[in-house]
DNA sequence: ATTTATAATAATATATGATATTATTATAAA
DNA sequence: TTTATAATAATATCATATATTATTATAAAT
């Protein structure tokens, strides 16, 4: 994949985000500036900016006098995050979909295309790579709120959606029928302007995905 | 006042932070690091630290090799923000009087006695420091809804209300007996665990705060 | 041997200097 | 007045330096 960022500090906060959130960096792993400056071929100085970043983020803390760690996971936190990510994605998608047009259903036609495409592969072939699968998931459920037209709520939502997705990560054993199905019924209801019923299947999908993950902690 | 932060990162943060919030770093205004360096007696590595920080919440923002500019504002922007504190806060508003208990709400009494206190004043004396005022508003909604019990929502809602406080301040004329009477009736419910009714009120409490500030946009 | 005190080491927080690159402004030519 | 060119300033990044604070290793004491 080409990167996109070019700045040292974008590609490296990216590739440092995502280290976290699949795990290559796991939880409570104390973030030492000087191996940090070697495994990401940058300085100290920059290094401190983007784990300052983070650390806004949440992804990082940032303890007094004792350096960087990376954020510690729990039941709690998931249940907590699960929770906003339910408030926030259905909230977007509603407005989402009372602004339905034209071009935006066919853009989330393709998305559940493409996801759909990636998640019967996962079935078939268990070690199928997750990214993709990830990818495809992420996307989709982008594409449902975008048209929300909310600059700040997108990217609430997608602060919330990276932790959610680190905790997916973690204890990740995909869901099967279960979660294609609730895929599917979503963007038919989006497509029907359905709005109360996406939103509950939504967050039964939503709430399916915390349970199923609980079982795994 | 004496500052919490011991260290110089975290309370320049802080310094900085609030200047944007109250104004004195106005909308669009260019952060350029020597001038900072001065005026915040700091180093530029520190600098350059904090406004990744404050990039990633949202009040400055960084230009590919431009370097800095505080936000801009719009009003657009302050519709989205105020929506999202309605959703944020009504949501924990619920969660925090559902878990009610006498601790808590004795200590809301006491955050609305304060701020009853300060709104009077103001309503008195026109060119009473609206940053006593500021600060015990935040302290009041931020006392209601503590009670949710949830890390993750305190931050969210910390991170909306600044921005919206920074709207308030920026076209800020003090609205008076209505906001009075708001937030006694918004305790009043919450005391009474009627949480649809408390919703009820917030809601027309953060929509008339941005009626009002519309007017003066 | 297990705890406690002390010294040695490593890591952090912060500041400063240096370089290459890119923006901005001032100046001169058309 | 526009356009081209040169001069200046600012940024992004890295490297170094220092004081402070943590951590670990070592020695002394119970």
């Amino acid at each position: 994949m080409i990167n996109n960022f070019n700045t040292v500090g974008l590609s490296t906060y990216q590739a440092i985000k995502t280290d976290i959130i699949f795990g290559v960096l796991p939880p409570l792993k104390k973030l030492k500036l000087i191996e940090l400056k070697d495994n990401y071929n940058t300085s100290i100085s920059m290094l401190r900016e983007i784990l300052s970043r983070l650390s806004g983020d949440g992804f990082v803390i940032a303890q007094e006098q004792k350096g960087f760690i990376v954020s510690p996971v729990s039941k709690t936190d998931l249940i907590e995050i699960a929770n906003l990510r339910i408030l926030i994605e259905s909230y977007a998608l509603k407005q989402s979909i009372e602004n339905s047009d034209i071009e935006w259903e066919g853009t989330l036609i393709a998305a559940h295309h493409n996801l759909n495409y990636h998640e019967n592969k996962m079935i078939n072939n268990k070690s199928y790579e997750r990214e993709n699968w990830k990818k495809y998931d992420s996307e989709f459920h982008k594409t449902l709120i975008i048209n929300c037209n909310s600059t700040n709520l997108m990217k609430l939502h997608q602060l919330i959606f990276d932790k959610y997705l680190r905790y997916q990560l973690l204890v990740l054993t995909f869901r099967g029928e279960g979660s294609i199905k609730e895929h599917k019924d979503i963007l038919d209801s989006a497509l029907n302007k359905d709005f109360i019923k996406a939103q509950k299947i939504l967050e039964e999908h939503i709430q399916n995905g915390i349970d199923h993950a609980m079982k795994n902690f």
